[in-house]
This record gives C-alpha cells, structure tokens and sequence, in this order.
DNA sequence: GCCGTTTTCGGCCCGACTGTTTTCAGTCG
C-alpha cells in the first residue's frame, strides 16, 4: 500500500490497462498482447473488490486474465501510482493520437500511418491533412475513406453519457420498432438481442434480427418507419440505421436453420461469445451465427438451446452471459437457478401521497394486490432538510394508526409500516431510534452529502448501519444513470457491516437507478448478504419497476433464496426481527 | 500477455463489409 499520495482505485489501473492496449496497438504489437491488456482492464473495472485492499500479487494472479506481468504492474501502479511501461509509450505516441481510434474507419493500422506518414498527432492535423489533400499521398487512403473521415472529423464527438440509454429509455423505441418490423410481409422472427436482450442497466445500440426468406427486400419497408432517420443497406443481409433519437439499430437477417445460433451470437456478450467459440474449437467443431459445425455439417443452431447442448452446457440465461464464469457452472450443471417476478411476495419499498408520492396508500396496497403481491411497505420519507413533505414522528404514528385500521379489514394481504429515514452527514438518522422501533421496516438512505471522501462517506454509511433497528439500506451507491456517479464507498466494508448486523441491501428497480448494479449484486450474493428488490414507487404504476429489480437481480445471479422479499410474511418477520409480523 | 482434457510453447473466435486492390487488409461488431 502506499503511504503517500491518491489512493489507487480500480478504475484507475483499469484506465491505464486500457491505454496501454491502445497504445501498443497503434505500435502494432501482437493482438493478443493488446488484447490482454484491454481485458484485463475490462476485468478490475468491473471488480467488486478495490485491488488496493486485496492481499497483493498472489490474489491478483487467482484472477481470470491476470499473470505474472499484469499483477505487478497492479502493484506497481498502487504502490507507486505510475506505471513505466505507460509512461515509456505516452513517449512513442502523443496524446492527441490515441483519441484518433475514436473515429469511424479508423483502427491501430491507420492511426499508426497518419502518426509515421504525415506527423498528424490530433483531429485538428487529420482534418489539416484532409483539406490539404496530403492524405491522398499515403498508401490505402483512398477517395472513399477521404469522404468518409472528412464527414467524420466535421462533426464534434458526441457527448459520452448520451450515448448509452438506460434500457426502460431503449425499451420505449425498441419495442415498436420490434411490432413494426414483426408486421413487414415475409417477416417470420423479430428479436432485440445485444445487450437489450441480457438485460443491461443501459444499451449501447439495438441489435435486431430478423428471420425472412432469402431474396426477400425488408429494408425497403423499413425505410417508410417513422422514428428511423437514416438507413444504410447494401446488402440483403445486413443493414444499420439510426433513430430519430440518435440510438443505433444494427440489423441483421437470417435464415429460420440459423436463427438460434445468430440469435446466440448477436445476443452477446463479445467475451462470453469469444469463449464459446473457443469451446467449440476444442471440441473440434466451429461456430459462427450460421450454426455450430463438424467440417460443413450443421450439428446445431436453430435455437440457442440445441448450440448450448451441442457443446456439452446447460443452457445459460441471457442475463448471465458477460463471461463471469457462466460457462464454467453451466458445464458443471450448477447455474443457479435465477430469481423471477413471481417469485416477489412483497416489495419493501413504496412511498405514497403522504410524502412525495403520488396516490394514497389504499390505492398502492389496491395495486400491490393486483399485481399478485402479499405484503407491502409503505417507506415514505421522513422529515429531514429538504425533504418534500417529509413525515415527523406524530404523522408516522398517524399514518400507522390508518395501516392497522387497514389490515384489520385485509384478507391475504398485508401492510408493513416504514419510512426512509435519510442518513445525515455524520451518519445520524433523521429519526429517533424509539421512534423506528414502532416501525415493522426501517429503509435507510443517503439523499445528499454525495461528495464526501470515501473514508468519510464508508464511515457515515457504517454508523447509520450500527443503530439498532435499521433494516434495509436503499439505493446503497447513489448512482443516476447518466446523471450522477456512484458516491465514494467501500463496498466491501459495507457488505461486512450488513452481514454482520443481519441488515439488507436493496435492488432499486427505478430504471435510473437499478442500484445496486449487478456486479455488487453478485459480490453481495456470494457473501449471503440477502437482497430486498423494491421498486421504490412514487406512485402505482410505478409497482412496475418490480420488473427492471428482478431483471437486475438476475444480472447479478441471484436465486429465489438471496431475495428477502420472496419470503412468506412469517418468514420475514424473523429476518427483520420483528415478532410482530410472524402473528 | 495469458494459459493448458492439445499444449509450460504455440496457439489465441468468426464473418460481413468496404475500399483499394490484382488477391486482401482493415475495421467493425
């Protein structure tokens, strides 16, 4: 560990990882050494464990992707905060040329000629070059990919956060699209794969594929769609597009033999599909989106299941394929089995007209009931600095009065008293603890103070997890989709604290939120820290976000059993430790 | 640079499309 200086985090060393394949590209070393690199960097981002609290090389090396080289570079960034294999190869390449990858149509090769050829190092000299025509000079610089850059480098690059929707904003252009293609004569199969279909927080483009007799023109209708702002087809087979809100639409069209494994391979991820056809190899066999082969004969590939099976795998739900050791269970028959909506007996985490909601709380527990739910929370806020409305203690005792009142009159039903009670910047709770004991859930929460220090926000979430009768810490990093980063926060000592105080933590289903996200669900899964999927409404309808948690939960291979909201009320109630509900 | 029911060395996923080429390299997903 250092002693001096910034704290390391994962992020960063996964930044550096990154640049280095980049850079090493534009060098144009050996692929698969690029490719290690960005893996590699891939992997720490997503890790749920900061390296700088992990015992050292020894644990780097157990990780998928980390050897002998790559783990002390780890230590050397964390120790020393600078990597000199980095710094050696800033020297090589200016700055300004690794940005050049950015741009369609060019890749290492290109960049590489540029930077030797014509000494262009940033946008600006490409867009000189271009003007100039000295483009034309260098070898494989054709008229064609002149026009092409020339389009490409006029228009300044899009804003990073816009380019990846949450999936409920996709949702809301990919499944008309969906019903418009479904009724274009011809067209057998429509089905959003990509990561819309794994089921990802946000969605990057939508890849469609689609089934129709060859020969057939379905480009053609497609152009008449009215969200479409431009289509681009050559072939028969393959098309992309963009819609009026700037979201990507990859299009791709196959036969009905071929349609599970095309399915298979546009459903992704890249990586869980890179090891899949490594698999393949080593059976002798080779797949592609055509099918999955012995020399040219088909032994699979009409449906994903018949692919898996072929290869010696239980079938894998889309939610699971990033290539986070779904192969591996699936070969050995211990996929979980993953959590469904039906399975949601109650959801913890509701608010109604008496804070910030919208409707009455009769008419969420109606609503609740209607979605085949047993119990219910009602979580609304409570009084705090700038809370709307925020509930005191006397009007929780009097919305509580009215729930009791309520559940004598319920059959099969039941309504739990809570309140999101905000926790303050030094970690106090904006209620008193006599106050939470009458409650049956006690949700807790950060609403502001999001920038303290890591060290300081670890430990004001810690203490509020410490009062005694807290039961669900809500949206545990704060994050907003396109909005707002998580808060800084050492999860792991969280999961510690949650674990041992029998607390839980919540899957937040609002489609901004979907927080935890599903590598912490895992982390916290694996540690038996059991889970409250809550859909955090502000009004009915919004029971829907039910939906979007379990979604995510499933992203985060949770089971039936790591969701404390599938219990039975009995059951609860000893979780919760409130004897109270298990009458 | 990683990794091992084919391996401690020699491999490392697969195909469409584009453009610039006289047979294919580069980019993209």
């Amino acid at each position: 560990m250092s002693t001096h200086g910034p704290t390391i985090h994962n992020a960063d060393v996964a930044d550096a990882f990154e640049e280095m394949g980049d850079l090493l590209a534009i060098e144009g070393e050996n692929p698969f050494r690029i490719r290690a690199y960005r893996r590699a960097g891939q992997l720490v981002r997503s890790l749920p464990r900061e390296l700088s609290a992990m015992a050292g090389e020894s644990e780097y090396e157990a990780l998928p992707g980390i050897g002998e080289d790559l783990a002390a570079k780890i230590t050397e960034l964390i120790t020393t905060g600078h990597l000199r294999a980095l710094e050696r190869l800033r020297r090589q390449v200016p700055p300004g040329v690794r940005e050049l990858l950015s741009v369609p149509g060019m890749g290492p090769v290109r960049v590489r000629a540029l930077m030797t050829g014509l000494r262009v190092k940033d946008r600006q000299d490409l867009r000189r070059a271009l003007a100039s025509g000295r483009l034309a000079r260098l070898r494989g610089f054709g008229p064609a990919l002149q026009s092409r850059l020339r389009a490409a480098v006029a228009v300044e690059k899009a804003h990073p956060d816009s380019q990846r929707p949450p999936l409920a904003v996709a949702a809301q252009y990919a499944e008309p699209l969906r019903r418009y293609l479904a009724s274009i004569p011809g067209i057998t199969r429509v089905e959003i794969a990509g990561s819309y279909r794994r089921g990802r927080d946000t969605v990057g483009d939508l890849d469609v594929l689609l089934c129709a007799p060859a020969g057939l023109d379905v480009f053609g209708p497609l152009k008449n769609y009215a969200d479409l702002r431009e289509l681009s087809a050559s072939g028969t087979t393959k098309a992309a597009g963009v819609l009026r809100n700037g979201l990507q639409i990859d299009l791709r069209v196959v036969p009905e033999e071929s349609f599970g494994a095309a399915l298979q391979y546009f459903t992704g991820s890249k990586d869980h599909g890179i090891r899949l056809r490594r698999l393949a190899q080593q059976h002798g066999l080779k797949l592609s989106e055509y099918g999955l082969f012995r020399a040219d004969k088909r032994v699979a590939g009409e449906t994903e299941a018949s692919v898996y099976r072929a290869l010696g795998l239980d079938f894998v739900c889309p939610e699971l394929r990033e290539d986070r050791g779904e192969i591996d269970a699936a070969a050995r028959h211990t996929l979980p089995v993953l959590i469904e909506r039906s399975d949601l007996r109650g959801d913890l985490h509701v608010h109604t007209d008496a804070s910030d909601g919208l409707d009455s709380f009769e008419r969420m527990v109606a609503a609740a009931r209607a979605r085949k739910l047993r119990y219910i929370a009602i979580a609304d806020h409570a009084k705090h600095l700038g809370i709307v409305h925020g509930l005191d203690a006397g009007r929780l005792a009097r919305q509580g009065e009215a729930i009791d009142e309520l559940n004598d009159k319920l059959r099969d039903f039941r309504v739990l008293k809570g309140a999101e009670i905000d926790i303050l910047e030094d970690g106090r709770l904006a209620l008193a603890d006599a106050v939470l004991a009458k409650l049956d859930v006690v949700v807790i929460a950060v609403h502001g103070h999001f920038g303290l220090t890591a060290a300081k926000q670890t430990t004001r979430v810690l203490r509020a997890l410490d009062r005694p009768h807290v039961s669900i810490l809500a949206h545990p990093t704060g994050r907003l989709l396109g909005e707002r980063e998580p808060y800084a926060l050492d999860f792991e000592r969280v999961l510690d604290a949650a674990s041992a105080r029998g607390c839980f933590l919540e899957v937040n289903g609002q489609p901004l939120r979907l927080d935890l996200d599903d590598i912490h669900i895992k982390a916290a899964r694996d540690r038996g820290v059991l889970l409250s999927v809550a859909s955090d409404a502000h009004s009915a309808d919004q029971l829907a976000n039910l939906d979007g948690g379990v979604r995510q939960a499933r992203r985060g291979w949770a089971r039936r059993q790591d969701v404390l909201n599938t219990r039975s009320l009995a059951e609860l109630g000893r979780l919760l430790g409130r004897a109270s509900l298990s009458a």
